[in-house]
DNA sequence: TTCGTGTATTCTGTATACAGAGTACCGCAT
DNA sequence: ATGCGGTACTCTGTATACAGAATACACGAA
């Protein structure tokens, strides 16, 4: 009889440390879009090597966070409607896949997600809003029993975390978006298939429709800089 | 009026070298499943510095072709049948949403993709066979219009291919693959949405049912390894 | 013979050093 | 004033060096 402890696992990892401190500032908006990287100035910051930036920011590179600036090393990306757009286009297929096998098992989601959803709303926080939002879609990725799919949503949602930062200032839907949540849940819980897809497709089709109008209006930080004059005068404010 | 030229990239860059050299290897199965990496070896034989393989290796763990041994280092990635399910399955709902977006724009296929394939089933050449399936859902991805898609699903077709080296030896649905691709790229090119998406569907559910049977039946270098003392006598072999 | 402990070896992750590529800036000619 | 050329500097990518962690093995005791 062994006693009940836990693996630990302890690996403090710097480069995974960077990593995960590089996304967050780049989801949150710290490190703006079009922002020039330079290596030094970050392990500088973090107080650590150039070599684990180097990699993280690697990482960061390969699922499309940075980007290359030719001959100005790396960049924050920008922040294209196009590209949420995209994005969001990929990730209603994984929630709709994620809603369908979650129906399949008639899996119940814990009343906790709607309880702080609508909390987040009603005080109009919208940190917590982002949160909960994640916490629903996250709940369903991991009732539909492959991993697979959360693991490929969950890079999605960092750029959807950008763009939410951006626009979820003045929001006209977020009183619906938990009606939509509950229907969607319970169509789960019941073990309604196509309903649950059905209902998820509409809820992303939804959003995503919501967001790229307002990021289209709010060019804030996104694409723009097309000639060469205007790219200039950018890069002397960027430095 | 510029002259039209195309912007050229010139970076050799040993990490992204090495990374495309390791899946390769790890694809195609001269690395085997279970296999210990050892950095300085991998190093040695690509006559470059640990570095660069360093970094390829992190990449290739994100992507879920190598895994933690914990204590060992790291490890080829092995082949579950269960995983590749997994794999299938995300695979599918994204060749859904590409087949949908294609037929919406009602983009035409490539005649001479059919004629690949069926050259190659008819000459039993397993590789040209694996490069023709890839070749045509690319090709369904790029006419769908968005990147993403194919960036997300090109990952799953590396897991793909090595399921599919170790199984498309004896194939009794070769055939009737090349029926269905031919029956997909019809729908798409009458812009019919629905029926592309269904027909990818079922095309994407038999392929991933005949591949995770046939893997079942032979493990070669799947799972295994339950008890420490398999272990043991595993990892004398291994190395 | 078998179990446990101590030591040596191996390998990884991080830091530092170095070389090459590219840009930016300054001066000069037109 | 504007455009071109040259020089200096900055930054990246790769190699090497170093320290720590973990395993494997050998030796001794029961």
């Amino acid at each position: 009889m062994s006693i009940q402890l836990f693996r630990l696992e302890s690996t403090p990892d710097l480069v995974d440390q960077v990593y995960r401190a590089l996304l967050d500032a780049i989801s949150e908006g710290s490190l703006a879009p079009g922002r020039r990287i330079i290596q030094e100035e970050l392990a500088e910051q973090l107080a650590v090597s150039r070599q684990p930036v180097l990699q993280a920011l690697r990482l960061l590179k390969k699922d499309g966070f940075v980007q290359d600036a030719p001959g100005r090393g790396l960049q924050v990306s920008l922040l294209e409607p196009r590209h949420i757009s995209q994005v969001y286009e990929v990730r209603s297929a994984l929630d709709t896949l994620a809603a369908r096998l979650a129906a399949q098992q008639k899996a119940p989601l814990d009343p906790a997600l709607f309880i702080a959803g609508r909390g987040a709303v009603a005080r109009g926080d919208v940190k917590a809003m982002i949160d909960a939002d994640l916490a629903f879609h996250g709940a369903i990725y991991r009732a539909a029993g492959n991993p697979l799919i959360e693991q490929s949503a969950s890079l999605h949602w960092h750029h959807i975390r950008r763009a939410m930062g951006l626009a979820l200032r003045e929001a006209s839907l977020r009183e619906s978006v938990w009606d939509e949540h509950q229907a969607i849940a319970e169509a789960i819980a019941a073990g309604q298939a196509d309903r649950a897809e059905r209902l998820m497709r509409q809820h992303c089709g939804k959003a995503s429709a919501y967001m790229v109008a307002l990021l289209a209006a709010s060019p804030s930080g996104a694409s723009g800089a097309s000639s060469v004059a205007a790219r200039r005068k950018i890069n002397s404010v960027v430095r």
